[in-house]
DNA sequence: GACAATACCGGCTATCCGGCTTGTTTTTAG
DNA sequence: CTAAAAACAAGCCGGATAGCCGGTATTGTC
C-alpha cells in the first residue's frame, strides 16, 4: 500500500522495525502472487520479485532465506487473503440458500483471483520441484480440507445434505474453475465460462429439487437471469 | 518401442537413414512426453531428455534445434497419439448412446494418460515462456477446437443436440479432469474422482431426459454400478 | 569407388539463477 | 550515549542450462 513519508516535516518518520519487517514482507508478498500471476511459476526468480517489490535482493534473502520459504509463505498469504474475500463477499447475500447459491460464481471468480492463480500455479509448479513439493503438500492438503470444511457448512446452512451428487458437483465445479483460470489467461474463451457456469447452476438446481422440492429451486429463466448477471458483472 | 538388433549373424542391420531418423525421432518424443509426466515442465531439460531418450544432446539437437521446437513437436506427437487412442477406445463400445456416454470416461482417462498430462503441462508452463506461448498457442487452439469437434460429432451420433447445459457440462467435465489429472499426481483422492463422475453422469443422464425423454436415461442405480465398474477398472 | 548428405557425438561458452557473504544504515536496549 | 541487534544493500560464486560448433560415422547418389 502507500507507503514512506507522507508526515509534513519530519523528514523521515520514525518506523519501528516490526512495521518496517512486515511491510517489507508483505511487499515481498505481493509482489511474488503478481510474478506468478502475470509471468507464471517457471519465470517467478528472485530477482524478478525482489525487482517488482522494489527491495534490493539482500532484503528478500533476509526474510525469506531460501525460494522455497518464499513460496511457502506467499501461498499461506494468498490463501489467507482468499478466505477473507470468500467470507466478506459471502456476507454480502443472505444467509441460507442465496449465500450457498453465490459459491459456484465465487469459485470462478477467486480461481482467476491473482492470489487464486499464485496458489494453482505453485499447486502445479511444485511438481517440478520435489524439495518445493515436500514443503508445500501439507499445506496444499489443508487447504484443500479446510475449503471441502467451507463447502460443506453453507450446504448445511442452507438446509441441505452433502449427499454424492452434492459433493460431486463441488468438487467438478472447483476442479473446472481452476484449471478454466489458468487456461482463460492465454485462451480467453468467455462462451466457455458462460456455458460451464450455466451447467453447473442447472445440475446444481436440480440438486436442491431433488432434495427440497422442485418448490425450492429456480426455474430456467431464473437460471438464465442470473448467468446474465454474471456474465456482465464478470470483467474477463 | 523395442528396437535395435535382433537380427541373428548381421552384426549391424543396414538400416536407412529415413529409419533412423524416425526412430531416434520417436525416442526423443517419448522421453519428452515421459520426463513432463514424471517431474513437470519445470524440470523438463535438454539434458534429462536426452539421458531418458538415451540418446546423446548432439543427436537432440540435431532433431530439435530448439527447446521450443522440441516441446512442440512434443504437444503435435502427443495430440496425436490421444486422437488415435480415443478412436480406438471409442470403437469397442456400440455408436451412439453408448459410445456417447463412455466420453466422460475417457476424459478423464486420456488426462491421466502420459500424452494428456504432457499436454497439459506444456499448456500451463508455456505461461513462463512467451517466446513458446507464441509457438504453442496456435496448436492448442487447433486442440480444443478439434476436441469440440469431435464432441459435438458425438452428441449428435447419439440423436441428441448440443444444447448449452450440454456444452456447459462436457466443457466442465473436460477442465474438471485436466486439473484432477495433475492434482491427483501429488494429492490422489479416488473418492474425490468416482464423485465427481458421479454428478457428471447424473447430469448427463439428465440432460438426455429433457431431449429424449426419461426412458432413454439410465437409472439412479445403473449410473452407480456405471460408476463402480469404471472405479474398479480405473487403475489411479 | 568418390563425393555429398545426413545422423550423431560431446566439449565449450555465455548466461542466469539461487544462495552466501560482507558491508551499511536504522532501530532498540542498557 | 553507546553497543548490540535487526533491517537492508549488493557484489560474488558454484552450478546448471540452452545453444553452438568442430568433428566423426553412417548412408545415399553418381
Amino acid at each position: 500500500m502507500a507507503d514512506t513519508e507522507e508526515k509534513s516535516g519530519a523528514r523521515r518518520e520514525r518506523r519501528r522495525n516490526v512495521d518496517r519487517s512486515a511491510s517489507t514482507r508483505a511487499q515481498i508478498l505481493d509482489a511474488t502472487i503478481r510474478a506468478l500471476t502475470q509471468f507464471g511459476f517457471g519465470a517467478v526468480t528472485n530477482n524478478l520479485v525482489a525487482e517488482l517489490a522494489g527491495v534490493s535482493r539482500g532484503a528478500m534473502m533476509h526474510h525469506f532465506p531460501t525460494r522455497i520459504d518464499l513460496l511457502v509463505a506467499t501461498v499461506e498469504y494468498a490463501y489467507s487473503n482468499l478466505t477473507a474475500y470468500r467470507v466478506a463477499q459471502l456476507e454480502k447475500a443472505k444467509p441460507g440458500m442465496p449465500r450457498f447459491r453465490a459459491i459456484i460464481d465465487l469459485a470462478f471468480d477467486t480461481a482467476r483471483m491473482p492470489e487464486g492463480l499464485a496458489v494453482s500455479e505453485v499447486r502445479t509448479g511444485c511438481r517440478s520441484d520435489p524439495e518445493l513439493g515436500d514443503a508445500v503438500t501439507p499445506l496444499m492438503t489443508h487447504i484443500s480440507a479446510d475449503y471441502g470444511k467451507f463447502l460443506g457448512r453453507h450446504v448445511r446452512e442452507a438446509g441441505l445434505e452433502p449427499t454424492l451428487d452434492m459433493r460431486g458437483m463441488t468438487a467438478t465445479a472447483t476442479m473446472a474453475a481452476r484449471a478454466l483460470a489458468i487456461d482463460s489467461f492465454s485462451h480467453p474463451n468467455p462462451v466457455l465460462i458462460d456455458n460451464m457456469l450455466y451447467a453447473l447452476k442447472v445440475q446444481r438446481e436440480r440438486i436442491i429439487a431433488d432434495q427440497l422440492g422442485p418448490e425450492h429451486a429456480m426455474t430456467a429463466e431464473q437460471i438464465k437471469a442470473d448467468c446474465q448477471k454474471a456474465s456482465k458483472r464478470r470483467r474477463w
